[in-house]
DNA sequence: GGTCTTTCACTTATACTGTAAGCAATCGGG
DNA sequence: CCCGATTGCTTACAGTATAAGTGAAAGACC
């Protein structure tokens, strides 16, 4: 009796059922058995096409990587560059649950080398000079990855926006907290964002 | 036979132990057991003061916090904001299996909060309105943890500076790549952290 | 001091985890 | 058609968090 709906399982629709699944369930209920029961599959069964738990969350980076796509080359420097981090940072709102594994388990594949040889060349094109450009991708990756992930976690660090909630605060200990409480919920993320993007890029064009 | 060493567990002790066995240990190695045997009690006396492991890491990250130390009042706000930084930073590598807990799982605690606070007053002291200040504080933090997150994995995602090893690379599919790789050990991390950090103040200088 | 209550560490037990080892069925190539 | 390799399934083990129950020590009150 051959089930005709169980295609010969490979690493990659693994690797994408991982993802999907840590998407809609969060990362802490990924075990290889839930995996598995996903796929109509033991398992064990994952073991044949991916080495251990570890790898699999490797190569779930490798996906969202994957999905990253580099900006045209016509376009100006600053605005391949704005774009670039817009689409990592779009890349963090898809996938909130996938994303702290990128940060925090950076890959060390193929994919993600790319990027950086993208980078520097643009840069590099506009007439930075190579360590300025190393200075800049680091400067402009580490902004963008830390409001990725703050913003996923809901600027968690500042209480008014999180579970905590500010009104429980003592407002004379707190005042600038409660000044910014009141409309703290109409900040506009994207514009906040590029404030960053800009004070950066600005700075960067300065050094040319 | 009343052990003379054993005085009674406390949540502070429980905290501190962990944080030190995670620096020791790394935090995958850390087990409720094995914290347990490091205190000379077993897995489940810690439950008496902590109710589970999550709200133990919670924990940890409150240690860590309260490491942190404001930079006096009387600088300049730009030295000021510069130095707290620089703190923020320092504990990252004081801790880097510790660190990453509070990216992934920032603190829900008053310690936090007395932090943001405290900086709101500083910017909005020296002139900012309350919306740009934040958006300052949160382009700051952005980056600031972005950059220790980087630095602690060893910013594996340019490979060269990691475990792939840029001269494994295809010289002349990657020559920016390897353009930098020669000085890419000799980077002054100080210097570098210290750039990203002048081009955002400088930048929000401006806007005063 | 004696009793009572509360605290807190220990023990036991359960459900789940990653994964090693071996078996079986299925599939591709001669 | 057969044979070997692939790949999924079964079983098993050690380690995980943690719920529930036990017992003893310590502090509070008369």
């Amino acid at each position: 009796m051959v089930s005709a709906k169980r295609r010969p399982l490979d690493r990659r629709r693994i690797l994408e059922a991982a993802v999907t699944f840590v998407d809609r369930e969060g990362l802490e209920a990924l075990s290889m058995r839930k995996l598995g029961a996903e796929l109509g599959v033991e398992a064990m069964s994952l073991y044949n096409h991916v080495p251990n738990k570890s790898a699999l969350l490797d190569g779930m980076v490798e996906v969202l990587l994957g999905e990253l796509k580099v900006p045209p080359e016509d376009a100006s420097w600053e605005e391949r560059v704005r774009e670039a981090y817009r689409a990592f940072r779009r890349l963090a709102l898809e996938h909130p649950n996938v994303f702290p594994l990128l940060i925090v388990r950076p890959p060390d594949t193929m994919d993600g080398v790319w990027l950086v040889e993208e980078f520097l060349k643009t840069l590099s094109g506009a007439g930075f000079d190579p360590d300025t450009a190393l200075c800049a991708f680091r400067a402009l990756s580490s902004y963008a990855s830390g409001y990725a992930m703050a913003e996923i976690r809901g600027f968690a660090m500042e209480p008014a926006g999180a579970r905590l909630g500010a009104l429980t605060l003592p407002r004379d200990d707190f005042p600038h907290i409660h000044e910014l409480d009141a409309h703290l919920g109409e900040i506009d993320r994207d514009a906040e964002f590029e404030f960053g993007l800009d004070l950066i890029i600005a700075g960067l064009r300065e050094k040319l």
